[in-house]
RNA sequence: GGGGGUGUAGUCUAGCUUGGUAUGAUACUUGCUUUGGGAGCAAGUGGUCCCCAGUUCGAAUCUGGGCACCCCCA
């Protein structure tokens, strides 16, 4: 079979890492290219990914009291131009609607929620007993890239939530802000099985208009650092512009703290990258949209027995979002391409051999290891083997991720790195704007992360003067 | 922001130098034979040759402008 193989992948990862990525995305079925510059169409294959994402952060937001709403797209310049940092954080970006004749001023198309909300949040907000107010919106956004796109990670318009909540003291608000951030880290540490670093933004990389924000970052095969999401404590920077204030427990007028959280599509691209090989996509089993396909080998003699063997197959299978593929104008051949191509963690083979034996053959997408399991054992081993299959595909991140954070002392050990291996510099940092923004001319890496948690002994890495920070440098996306 | 590359059927592509409406594969449809790692044979469907303008009797091909996508660098 040296037959030319254009159906399938044509690119391998370790070789093009580019191409291969935009090949995964149109040939396992997860985007196409829109008409409009800059603009993919989520099919559903990779909507369903986002669906799963969907479902479990309204789950998580849900139980803890927030509830959805939605908000207009539109956002009059005023609105936006209020809160001064965050007008100039975002305005490189923003679409403007062209100002028809009756309208009172120009609007934007949201790049982010906060003005149109916090505008609406003062209305609502009178008394400490209003507070707090917890509400998340899914929706899309638009940011106008007008260098480079790339599917999922970077295109003019997405879909995200973002949970914005209103709180009378700052202590209830950072509270806030922990606990979406740790509903993200295990998001994306569990579910999508990508391990991340964590830790606060730079000053010049937080959110426009914030006091701080955390994040999670991730890195990619090619040694980029990936943000996988963010949540802000806003301060009262946000209050005081929009006017939200109210009397508290003890007559005071007072601000409200808010803050704000959101993860997009941007993460689909982040699962590709991160757990894809050669043949195509792998998806991590708890949020695969199909966890296992059943592929009935048919020949004419024993085809009616196959097919019926299959069929009580995917019954028996009802807890596991199974799909049988019984279409007999393709091969098992052409099968088995085609769903390792969507990363269908398992394969489960049923042919005349196999039901003779009362068996199945289990054929596992990360590493093709091919096991028989008899048919009553099945209920109980495949969920095992799915499970088996996650935690696998996550130490296998991990330890990438491990053999992806170097340290550098001097900047000289910092630019090698950067040059040659990319991925994570953990250096000692004097926490300084300017020294950061020249780290970023002269290598393009910026500050990541803060590592909470580490204590710096020595001088920065690049400028020498005594360090403040550890913090983790990289090329990002 | 700078540099490079590409654009012809759903997909990949030949043709472009030297102008004459387009090659092959794959996909798709139908039929028969097949099916344990991308099956075979036969017949068929499918094209604003990225767009606009110019040159020309005639443009996929030459000229100018534009658009889109990809890659590398900042």
């Amino acid at each position: 079979m040296a037959k030319e193989k254009i159906i399938g992948m044509t690119v391998k990862k370790s070789e093009n890492f580019s191409d291969w990525y935009t090949e995964v995305i149109q040939k396992a079925e997860l985007a196409d290219y829109a008409a409009i510059a800059g603009c993919i169409v989520f099919r559903p294959y990779s909507y369903e990914i986002w669906e799963f994402i969907q479902d479990y952060i309204n789950k998580d937001i849900k139980k803890r009291g927030h509830k959805n709403a939605y908000f207009p797209l539109f956002i009059p310049e005023s609105f936006f131009k209020k809160e001064s940092d965050h007008v100039e954080g975002f305005a490189p970006e923003v679409a403007w609607i062209e100002q028809k004749e009756g309208d009172a001023e120009r609007y934007a198309l949201r790049p982010t929620s906060e003005a149109i909300m916090m505008d609406s949040y003062s209305k609502w907000v009178k008394s400490h007993r209003d507070l707090p107010i917890l509400l998340n919106q899914w929706c899309n956004v638009v940011r106008w890239e007008t260098k480079v796109t790339k599917p999922f990670l970077r295109t003019r318009e997405f879909l995200w939530q973002e949970g914005h909540t209103a709180h009378k003291n700052q202590k209830e608000a950072e509270e806030e802000v922990n606990v979406s951030h740790e509903m993200y880290r295990k998001l994306v540490e569990e579910e999508m099985a990508i391990p991340v670093l964590t830790g606060k933004k730079s000053d010049a990389e937080k959110f426009a208009g914030a006091d701080y924000t955390t994040a999670h970052e991730a890195i990619m095969p090619d040694g980029r650092a990936l943000q996988m999401c963010t949540s802000h404590y806003l301060g009262q920077n946000f209050a005081k512009a929009f006017d939200i204030k109210f009397l508290d427990e003890n007559e005071k007028h007072a601000h409200a703290h808010t803050t704000s959280w959101g993860m997009s599509t941007r993460t689909i691209g982040a699962i590709i990258m991160a757990h894809g090989d050669d043949k195509g996509l792998i998806m991590p089993p708890r949020m695969a949209p199909i966890q296992a396909v059943i592929i009935p080998i048919l020949f004419d003699d024993s085809k009616k027995n196959v097919l019926k063997a299959a069929g009580e197959l995917k019954e028996k299978l009802s807890g596991i979002r199974v799909h049988l593929d019984e279409r007999d104008n393709y091969s098992p051949g052409w099968k088995y391409n085609h769903w390792e191509l969507k990363g269908v963690p398992v394969r489960i083979e049923i042919g005349p051999k196999d039901v003779a034996k009362k068996q199945v053959v289990l054929v596992r997408r990360d590493t093709g290891d091919k096991t028989a399991v008899k048919i009553t054992e099945l209920v109980k081993k495949l969920p095992v083997l799915l499970e088996t299959i996650q935690k696998s595909m996550y130490a296998k991140a991990l330890k990438f991720l491990k053999a992806s954070i170097h340290s550098a002392k001097t900047f000289k050990e910092f630019s090698d790195i950067i040059e040659k291996k990319r991925g994570f510099i953990k250096a000692d940092w004097c926490g300084d704007r300017a020294c950061e923004e020249k780290i970023k001319d002269k290598t393009t890496a910026t500050v990541r992360l803060i590592d909470g948690k580490g204590k710096p002994s020595g001088k920065c890495a690049h400028c020498g003067k005594k360090a403040t920070a550890v913090a983790y440098f990289a090329k990002s996306y």
